[in-house]
DNA sequence: CTGCATCCTCTCGGATACTG
DNA sequence: CAGTATCCGAGAGGATGCAG
């Protein structure tokens, strides 16, 4: 596997060029609450309302907007059950699991390591 | 380590709550120029010209603030030669090397898969 | 309960011009 | 070459109200 752009840009030379769908991606998980939903996700699959408490500040518009964007990727699966009241309910596709399994190593150096950084 | 939110809460209640040094941390990395601007770093100590160069898109005020967070988190470091014409060098410090290590698969992973995802 | 629609604010970020 | 300063617009994102 590449580690480093160079390596990258030899394998795909349009790489992360304005419009080369990986920035498209990049933009998508990276987005202000993207990572954090996706986050809560690794958990198991979970109903809109546990989504909405479990993201810390998250407004219903950008969890709305968040998750039909991850679903349009296929990052997100998104089951609705006819019923009353709507049930609906949000988990991580395949695609989503490969996704967060390299995510989580980043998340939890960020853990780890976020206190001596910001005290700077 | 941990694999999921919930064991990440487990150890640290509070975790990426709006509040918690995690969430700007968590921005500042994956701001829409961050990760590329460490991406590019990846290859080694750059210029600042070869740094605007590099990232395709960027405007020299994104640059500049970017790459000042970044500095400011430790993650980055400038250095100046006190030369005419000035000569300004950008590399990862040992904290930014880590953070890489843990993006790079990421960004292989999208490398890999943004044509899949986009073309939905 | 699960959203969408609307309105409104404010920050991010682009363009341009200028300096050491 | 390596930035800073200023202006300005678009769009991200918040608050509220309402619908299925």
């Amino acid at each position: 596997m590449a580690v480093s752009y160079a390596e990258m840009q030899q394998e795909s030379p349009g790489i992360f060029t304005e419009a080369c769908p990986s920035r498209t991606v990049l933009d998508h998980v990276t987005s202000k609450w993207g990572i954090l939903v996706l986050l809560s996700l690794t958990d198991g699959t979970r109903r809109w309302g546990e989504l909405r408490r479990s993201v810390d500040g998250i407004s219903e518009k950008m969890l709305a907007t968040t998750l039909r964007t991850l679903a349009a990727d296929g990052i997100v699966e998104r089951t609705s059950y006819p019923e009353v009241p709507p049930r609906v309910e949000y988990s991580l596709t395949p695609l989503g699991v490969e996704l967060m399994e390299r995510v989580m190593p980043l998340m939890t150096w960020i853990q780890a390591n976020a206190e001596e950084i910001v005290s700077r």
